[in-house]
DNA sequence: GCAATGATACAG
DNA sequence: TGTATCATTGCT
């Protein structure tokens, strides 16, 4: 599993939509209580950059919600979400300038029949969206802030030495709100079939 | 098309 | 302290 390693600091802290596109495909990795793993392919990401990005939760500058973003790369910042879900997102850039990626969606690979007792769902519908795919892996607020880079985390991301694959970029979800020119921003990536 | 469901942010 | 909003999902 652990074969090809584990994205270290030196991965995370580069610009945020080169850390994103380079994301697609890796392998995102979680051991679980009783010693089983869960992991899945990540098939779409959407970048979040800096106080500037309008779209950005730390637009208006640290708050405890928000706090993970503005730490170390390579670090988790989880929130809760419309009363009911869980978002995942990755800090990148340097220490202070708060960005992340946020995961939207994973293909199953482990633990598949632990993420079908966790969603009521079928299979298609297991972890193909940012609140399905928490659910499936069971992150919630005590993954926020994990250090994914520690080798000692139950939490992070195995690269396969695979070739980046072909994906689609777009503008960012269910950001409606958010003013020009940062709504049309094409900061969503989404690996194409 | 819209309800669920509650934390967050900001106005007053 | 009140309330509009929310980086969504699932059901009608």
């Amino acid at each position: 599993m652990d074969r090809f390693g584990r994205l270290g600091h030196s991965f995370y802290s580069q610009p945020t939509l080169i850390v994103a596109e380079l994301l697609l495909g890796k392998q995102l990795v979680k051991v679980e209580r009783d010693g089983s793993t869960l992991s899945g392919l990540i098939t779409e990401v959407e970048s979040y950059i800096g106080t500037e990005d309008l779209a950005c939760h730390a637009r208006n500058g640290r708050t405890e919600r928000n706090q993970a973003m503005f730490g170390k790369a390579g670090k988790a910042y989880v929130y809760f979400t419309y009363g009911i879900h869980w978002m995942f997102n990755i800090v990148t850039e340097s220490e202070g300038m708060p960005s992340a990626v946020l995961v939207r969606g994973v293909t199953p690979i482990d633990g598949i029949s632990t993420m079908r007792q966790r969603r009521q769902s079928n299979d298609k519908d297991l972890s193909n969206g940012p609140a399905k795919f928490t659910q499936a892996f069971g992150i919630d607020l005590r993954w926020n802030n994990t250090n994914l880079c520690d080798p000692k985390s139950d939490l992070y991301i195995n690269d396969l030495d695979q070739k980046t694959p072909m994906f689609v970029k777009s503008p960012r979800i269910g950001i409606d709100r958010t003013p020009e020119p940062w709504l049309s921003k094409p900061w969503n990536f989404k690996v194409i079939g």
